[in-house]
DNA sequence: GATGAATGAGAGTTCATTCAT
DNA sequence: AATGAATGAACTCTCATTCAT
């Protein structure tokens, strides 16, 4: 989530020597994504990213050797971001379930956040060629695995039993991925955390939980208590 | 599932006055779903496909009147046919929940014989612009409606409680999805239908159904005893 | 102009064999002059020019070797018919002058009637190629001699004096050319006939001819009359 | 007219950044006068024309956004070019006749100088498509406003009556049109200028104007002498 | 005679990338 | 650092013409 002084959601990609070079990358990258998330990776153009970006199209291509960098360069940063943001949630949490249910819950809160973000990894990613549906792939087991992680915790304390943590994670992400695909292209639910609220019991019942009557209410800053939501 | 002695998953499209023009259309869709399915859909030029196809570039643009229209054919056909095998399936299970996971597993089996196909819906459907995206979340859609009506029988015949089955159908289809797309992309596992034996308890505990302790081996002949395998 | 009776303009190219190829032929024209008319030489298809036939892409070559063959003949037929009504009109006329204004009378009525065969000698035979381009050209210098020789005869018998009859003949026929473009084009005046009312005396003057006063009002019916406005 | 250094017609038609940019847009419109004058609009292919303008067509398209507006340009900037030519010439003359005269005569120079340029105005405009031929009869309209803006003047000076000033401006263009076509086409006169000489009279006839006897020898640089040649 | 499927050359246009300034 | 002019390969689509049926 962006703070309201941000006005980059990327702030360091590689080795930028002066602070003007940085900036200049961030407006990029900024660009980049408003365009490939409107346009789509083929359609969009350098020419279009360099207009919204304000610079020129040799002014990008001196930051960025081709446009599939550019595109590289937006996905890596933003899965990095996404991921720490991920286990920041997963920190503030005790339980291992609790924390598995904060990894799901973080990722749909940055994607309603971002919209642009969301496309980036739900579509364009896939649309951009094999090399970043690889990419992509990697993204998702990264996060799967942070996942199972936690699952396989819950599954040594005795909180879990005879899940297949390999494909119960895999599931939840699918299942969450299927709803905010829905989400962004369809538009329902109008907040797309509405959903979560659904699926959550959903997913807990998946590996043997029995999520509790109702969950409590929940607003964005409110995250830290997860947990509390999570219980057996 | 294709028979051995069919040479092309698509029969119809639309009413071509000739035996002759018939014959082309089934080439040119054939082609085409080798070459999207290789390339991805900007990637593919309409050259290619005719050079698959044994035509020449204005025979393709005889049948079809833009490259547009070659993928929208092949996205319909292909999801009627996979609607309608679905359908076959389910109707060969008698239980409710069964019949929701004849669904799922159908799919599936689709796509693990034919893996062109199932690039097509996973990826390079949500490739090929808004359009295209659109049309795949309706076709997604059409089949989560499918496991959402047997999942709402189930639940009118008690069978299943507390399941918001607008959820738990789409949970469904998205676990199945991304369990796809990692075979897709990341050739793991092996055989697709290795994935369903591990997913397939996780999903009926999802809505509250203990899977019995081992599933019966099956092959693809076995189809019509899926039923038996989903006990409630 | 053409009869109620009379569905087309063309009544006969070559030698057709048989009655059923010469209605063939007529309406291929017929298409012909219709949708260059409206579309131009070079956006015609003869696709379109089929349909208007309604006759097929086939049928049409069977007539006809080359589009350009059916430029040709149009131009070719539609000159020798305007001619022929030219030169029927100079009959019904005594004195060398009042013949050479119902040349341009009847040309101009002959447009007036059939906008689209205005559009053909006018537009699209200058826009077919330098071919077409030539030929038209021989078109009007055979209309220019049929005036040409009147106002030599009334040189001759000096009813006019001091003419260079070359380069009147020209210039009457250009400015007639350049009204029917304005009336063809933007669509002024309304009634074509009517420029010709304003141009006759200047016509007339220019070869020393002082027009009567006054010319009597003339329907298309009274084309016989069109000496008598021409007095000298 | 061009003076001896001058190699481009066409000095600015918007505003390029760069002193390179202007020089290029020079020379793809000088190419494509060339090549649309030789080949016609539709033949005419933008390769050519980047070839002759020795570019890329990569190159014509970064000036222009597609051939039509090349096309446009071209006819524009010669418009503008080739009245403000006449209106110089006509600010040389001081009675209205002779300004009409002088308007005449400078067109007819021009296109006598600028072959290609006279087929454009001439033929190419009218087989470029619909679009062109409104803009080409403005063009004309254009001049022969000019005409009879001194035709009317003449008439409100008394110099020529009963004269209908709009059908007699209109004519004397049409009448200058078909000559110059015919020079363009068959290449009579070899000299277009000669051709005024025996035009010229009848157009003062037209208008109540008897010529003098003979037009005293014109040489391009007496333009400035015209008005003696059209007495009154 | 007629049909419509098929061909293939060629069009206009786009755009990632390069590079002189 | 940055600009924008230039390049050229590649693309989608059109259409006159041919020909098997």
């Amino acid at each position: 989530m962006l703070k309201p002084t941000e006005t980059s959601v990327f702030e360091m990609t590689e080795q930028p020597s002066q602070p003007r070079a940085l900036d200049r990358q961030r407006r990029i990258l900024d660009a980049a994504l408003a365009v490939f998330s409107r346009r789509g990776y083929r359609e969009a153009s350098v020419d279009e990213i360099a207009e919204e970006a304000e610079t020129s199209k040799g002014g990008v291509y001196f930051h960025f050797p081709a446009k599939q960098m550019i595109f590289r360069a937006l996905l890596d940063v933003s899965a990095k971001r996404l991921l720490e943001r991920v286990e920041a949630a997963i920190e503030r949490e005790t339980r291992p379930v609790a924390k598995a249910d904060a990894a799901l819950l973080t990722v749909l809160d940055a994607f309603a956040d971002h919209r642009a973000l969301a496309r980036l990894f739900m579509i364009e990613a896939l649309g951009a060629g094999g090399e970043f549906q690889e990419r992509l792939l990697q993204i998702h087991s990264d996060f799967i695995a942070v996942i199972k992680l936690h699952l396989d915790t819950a599954l040594a304390e005795g909180v879990i039993h005879d899940v297949d943590t390999d494909i119960a994670s895999r599931a939840w992400f699918g299942a969450l991925n299927e709803v905010i695909l829905h989400w962004l292209i369809k538009g329902t639910p109008a907040r797309l955390e509405d959903a979560y609220t659904a699926l959550r019991p959903l997913l807990m019942r998946s590996v043997g939980i029995e999520a509790p009557a109702a969950a409590p209410p929940r607003g964005r800053l409110a995250n830290g208590q997860a947990g509390d939501r999570a219980g057996h």
